[in-house]
DNA sequence: TGGACGGTTCGACAATTCTCGAACTATGCC
DNA sequence: GGCATAGTTCGAGAATTGTCGAACCGTCCA
């Protein structure tokens, strides 16, 4: 088979609520892998360096799916992550923007000590 | 006494943390309450229409002050409570605002029928 | 076809959150 | 002082969330 452009379940355009996108940023792991997409644009999920296992790593990637704020496909044996900006600033402009300004220029991103 | 100014526990502008911040705005009934506020003012507890005991709508306000998203302050026998603008815009510029504008705009603000 | 690799899914457990009733505290008024 | 009002605090129970190990599935490569 073609091996790509294989999505996971991810809720369209219509089906995002704030609240819902909220409730995944609120999270400082996911806030940081949010960071981290935003600057770097596509990451597969083993690409970041934090010290977790692999379930608890894709149980994130989970939420922030089912939300609506990232999008993954398969590409390859890897699975390729995303922002969806285009749908977020269409529903809510300038809170994704926002947010990762505000985690980006602080240390409140990952739970340091 | 004076009756007047006296607060309840909130954090300082340092202590205010993004996550902290998103998490509170994450809940429908919260997002409401924030949002009533920005076109309000100032508000007593009391004063919104929610079909919810106290106790609950008390524990609502008490994630909000805590997370540092809104400021509580006692006005002869009510507590009024106002948004903590002035901190949440110079430490995550633009985050309230776009919240308060996409809530606002669409019907994500309460868990309606 | 049989690894090795990248992630997901499942089940379990601990911790947090939401909701609610009941008791309590503080204020204002008589 | 005594009472009504406004809201908090204190349990308790149900639901959700975060973390982890183990098993599973799909892809690539030899």
């Amino acid at each position: 088979m073609a091996g790509k452009n294989i999505e996971q379940e991810q809720p369209s355009r219509e089906e995002i609520r704030l609240p819902m996108v909220l409730q995944a940023l609120s999270d400082p792991v996911r806030l940081g892998i949010v960071l981290k997409l935003a600057g770097t644009g596509e990451i597969a999920c083993g690409s970041f360096g934090l010290e977790m296992p692999k379930s608890s790593l894709s149980h994130h990637f989970k939420v922030l799916r089912n939300s609506g704020v990232v999008a993954t496909q398969r590409e390859g044996k890897e699975w390729v992550n995303s922002l969806r900006r285009d749908d977020l600033d269409a529903l809510f402009p300038g809170v994704l923007d926002s947010i990762i300004a505000a985690a980006g220029s602080g240390r409140e991103t990952t739970a340091q000590g």
